[in-house]
DNA sequence: TATTCGACTAAAACGATAAAATGGTCGAAA
DNA sequence: TTTCGACCATTTTATCGTTTTAGTCGAATA
């Protein structure tokens, strides 16, 4: 059931990607195929309504008024049209958070600024990404693949933040070691908090809450003198 | 297949318990009855062995030498000799966690020491606790239950622990909202830190950097003017 | 009164089997 | 280069009869 050896291959090709990531999750998504755009917006409609098991290859191919084969011409299996959609959609909204993020100077406001955009948007979009839940319930490593990439990005990210900081003389010299282990513990802390707290029930009350999360993940809480 | 709607009068109980939450997951932990104990670490044995689901009740009877219908004397169902028996382990865990924490004077000493107490024994004993990832994925609702209750009592752990701070004025003064949304924020972290980071296949390297995680959630990395 | 047990039941789990659905391939056609 | 219908192999679903197992009950024990 819980085949993780077949998931080798794929974190080797993650570790490819890993080396040459600059700031979008993956190179597919430039391509503007409108034939490929086509069948990502169709079946993204279906996967959020039904779900990846229940939405099968033949419905996406009459949703976009095709044939079944013509989609594996696009695309090798029924995964990958899965996962690109889940990067493109990771992607614009990572690109949206870096653009807001980039008016900010502090790396404090940056972080906070970040933080921010990607999880109003996860708010915004919530039942859109309720599918995900699911799916990683019933279907481990099918998103295996996907928060894998994520996952890279994210410390990537945070990790050049953190030396944007320490140039800029507002975080405290660390090792890269511990750089490295500050980004694997935020990017785990915010997926958390992201899931836990603001996918909950009550995530209006925690919507105004949202930068002093940040601040506090950032600054501390701790007097500063 | 996912009756959240079971689950509510478990979680008003559970609201009822925070109330009365001091120094202990649970008051029946306290009960020393002796067949209760021994059914107890029976229980425990096969659990970690064979998992919930393919542990039978009559196992369990079968080991400690009585018959099945006198478990049931003891404990209303299955799953409460399973959650009797987590809760068990877990406050154990944390009086453990909190008297070498007691130790420390300031804040932040006690932050770490308690955070490190924590994931060392986690670390330790991390193929025991593999039987509760497994049961997560095949039986959700059971572990809800005692995840309810953990979580309660971290946060209101966490709280004092702030409160504490304040008063030492090690601190910031923080809102009441605050305090509470950064408790939470900071369980669910530190939860997702532990699995994802310590359960993973790398722990080794990170067992080291268990301080500088907790002190730079609580005290942050930015610049001490 | 507090505890244990054997006999019992209702419901769930399991196994085997056949039928239907579905992911993916291939060669031809446009 | 792109699309498609026909086709295959594998997986999923449905059914049903059997077995296992969580939980009950009244009697017995101490």
């Amino acid at each position: 059931m819980f085949e993780i050896w077949d998931r080798i291959v794929v974190n080797l090709n993650c570790f490819k990607n890993r080396l040459k990531m600059s700031n979008s999750l993956n190179e597919e998504v430039a391509s503007v195929d409108p034939v490929r755009k086509e069948i990502l917006t169709g079946a993204r409609e279906l996967f959020i309504h039904f779900g990846f098991k229940k939405t099968t290859m033949e419905d996406i191919a009459k949703k976009i008024g095709k044939s079944k084969s013509s989609l594996y011409y696009y695309f090798k299996t029924k995964e990958e049209i899965f996962e690109a959609m889940a990067l493109e959609d990771m992607d614009q909204q990572h690109r949206i958070a870096v653009e807001i993020m980039n008016k900010e100077e502090s790396v404090q406001d940056r972080f906070r600024a970040f933080v921010v955009s990607l999880f109003t948007h996860l708010i915004l979009n919530k039942q859109e990404y309720s599918v995900f839940k699911a799916e990683v319930m019933e279907n481990p490593f099918l998103i295996m693949n996907i928060t894998e990439k994520r996952n890279a990005y994210m410390e990537v990210f945070l990790k050049e933040l953190v030396l944007y900081g320490i140039r800029r003389s507002e975080i405290r010299e660390l090792s890269h070691e511990e750089i490295d282990i500050w980004a694997k513990a935020i990017n785990v802390s915010l997926k958390a908090i992201g899931s836990r707290l603001f996918l909950g029930n009550d995530q209006e009350k925690f919507k105004d809450h949202l930068a002093f999360i940040a601040d506090s993940l950032f600054i501390g809480i701790t007097k500063k003198l």
